[in-house]
DNA sequence: AAAACGGGGCT
DNA sequence: AGCCCAGTTTT
């Protein structure tokens, strides 16, 4: 009979390719500038930047980057540091008591294998303070390949525009929310639209007020046509 | 005072 | 898969 199954979500390729398209016109114009986005940022500097930017908001490190980078120059200068003068040192972005010893440690790990991360996600996540969203983050800006930065912020904007329903299980075993990043990465830029969805979501799909009348994305959110626009 | 912020870890 | 944890900033 050959009765083609149902898609596993109703997200359409025309949809991702639609999404996909307006972020990569939309981001080399708008996109946020950090430091750890220009040109020559090596591969310390945007993976250090990453535990920073655990639970932390993107200006709150960029303003305190320059200090930190002035002290602690590479892994090595975290692995060898004493703990509480790194701690003294995270004080300022907050959560230093529990990203201390994990930036630490992570580091110290990252050493002794001749800071080499390993490819494979499994152990990838056997360091130190890698989890799911910094293997990817490993993967994406050490070994090219097409992984998101999913965080509440990405999950929120995703969930808004395709109208991909919450599950109760946290992002990081949400399928649904996964395959669609996956598909939107897949053919090329996954770098520049990672960064443009974290830079939407930050600067207008905001969790408590969104932006949407302002967002380059409202013509075809779902969000904004069915719980915004119809209001 | 509560929610938000570019999550990780242990069970 | 569920629960806990963590400080500074924003609402």
């Amino acid at each position: 009979m050959n009765i083609s199954k149902p898609p596993d979500n109703s997200v359409s390729d025309r949809r991702i390719a639609l999404f996909r398209k307006k972020l990569l016109v939309w981001f080399p114009v708008n996109g946020r500038v950090f430091p750890w986005r220009v040109k020559g940022a090596g591969t310390y500097v945007l993976l250090v930047v990453e535990v920073l930017l655990q639970r932390t908001r993107a200006e709150t490190v960029a303003a305190f980057l320059p200090h930190f980078l002035q002290r602690y120059s590479g892994w090595s200068a975290i692995a060898s540091s004493n703990l509480d003068e790194l701690a003294a040192t995270l004080k300022p972005i907050g959560l230093w008591r529990r990203r201390s010893p994990a930036l630490q440690g992570l580091a110290q790990e990252l050493v002794a294998i001749g800071e080499k991360w390993p490819r494979r996600r499994d152990e990838l996540e056997k360091i130190t303070a890698v989890g799911q969203y910094l293997a990817n983050a490993t993967l994406l800006f050490i070994h090219g390949e097409p992984h998101p930065l999913m965080d509440s912020s990405m999950a929120r904007l995703l969930r808004r525009y395709f109208f991909i329903r919450p599950v109760k299980a946290d992002i990081r075993y949400d399928r649904a929310l996964h395959a669609a990043a996956y598909r939107i990465l897949a053919s090329g830029h996954a770098i520049e639209l990672n960064w443009a969805m974290l830079d939407i979501a930050a600067s207008y799909c905001k969790s408590r007020k969104p932006l949407c009348v302002n967002c380059p994305l409202r013509q075809s959110c779902m969000h904004y046509r069915y719980l915004v626009k119809l209001r």
